[in-house]
DNA sequence: AAGGTGACCGGCC
DNA sequence: TGGCCGGCCACCT
């Protein structure tokens, strides 16, 4: 079976559940590439056409909604983690490693 | 086919 | 204390 890089990273971000985030770095490091978080954001930016990947609960390993930009409007990201329970300041993330959710490499 | 790019990360100055 | 730079690897033109 062929895996494209990023059906692994949609695959596991479809794994983060309600009301938590993660980061780039942790999912590249859970495939197995620590040191590719840009693909993931690369992966991230692919998804757009994907509706079962929850972008918005991806952010970088600051809390930052550093691709709030790339969704529609100038604060859907943050509503919809605000919408989720995750307070989200001038695009920071409260309470990150509170929120923060651990991705696992799952059995597909 | 080769080069550029990117929603990052970590370390160094 | 903050800002800058390089590395890293797959996708796009």
């Amino acid at each position: 079976m062929e895996v494209n890089f990023f059906d692994r990273v949609y695959a596991l971000a479809r794994q983060i559940p309600y009301g938590k985030v993660t980061s780039y770095g942790a999912i590249a490091k859970a495939l197995g590439a620590a040191r590719s978080a840009r693909m993931v954001g690369w992966a991230m930016n692919a998804s757009h056409n994907l509706q079962d990947v929850p972008a918005h609960r991806v952010v970088n390993r600051t809390g930052l909604l550093t691709g709030k930009h790339h969704f529609q409007g100038t604060n859907l990201m943050q509503q919809l983690l605000e919408n989720e329970g995750i307070q989200v300041i001038d695009n920071q993330i409260v309470d990150f490693e509170k929120h923060f959710w651990s991705p696992e490499v799952q059995q597909f």
